[in-house]
DNA sequence: TTGATATGCAAGCGATGACTTGCCTATAGT
DNA sequence: ACTATAGGCAAGTCATCGCTTGCATATCAA
């Protein structure tokens, strides 16, 4: 429970998950060149390297390995939790 | 946005969303006191109303101030921005 | 008014977090 | 085999966070 919040605590790290909630499976280099093209933020491979291993660790971001590529898919799962814990009506 | 997330990432805030949840409207002592109580964690007065007021800026807690007393109310609603944001089904 | 209760403000400290830099491993193409 | 591509590991830096300590403010009771 405390990984999820810890993961989500983060701007770089939701506007992942908008990404890959956009556009399932993409890689780790398909990801940087999202974030500095539709958000505009320079920031380094390793930085985004970082947030999708706390992504994963998480469980809001599941991978999968294919040759020397490793892709990323947006796991919402997890999320239900914080409704479970306070309700509050309305979803989708 | 950002503050909703921040504010949920500490547990101790997040047991203080529990308190209220189970009994809505406490003082900061009252608080404290559950806190000491039911989750066993030694903390100070001024720790526990930081928090509140990081809780109170997320508009995750609203209160009211009557004479030298200051109430405390869960309010969920902003938890809704998280489902909207991310769309996953399944809710109470 | 004096004292006790309920809370607020602010500086300081230790720990954690995000990011960079530098180097290493593994796969694919020629 | 050699080179380029895709990703991983680890140390170091700077800022932020949670917490404490100390003092101040405001309300209620005697």
């Amino acid at each position: 429970m405390a990984d999820i919040f810890r993961a989500l605590d983060d701007e770089t790290r939701r506007l992942i998950l908008d990404d890959l909630s956009a556009r399932d499976g993409q890689t780790l280099f398909e990801i940087c060149t999202m974030m500095a093209m539709r958000h505009g933020l320079s920031i380094t491979r390793q930085a985004i390297s970082q947030h999708l291993g706390i992504l994963e660790s998480a469980g809001l971001v599941v991978t999968e390995k294919r040759g020397r590529s490793k892709f990323h898919y947006f796991n919402p799962g997890p999320l239900a939790e914080i409704n479970e814990r306070w309700p509050h009506q309305k979803e989708t």
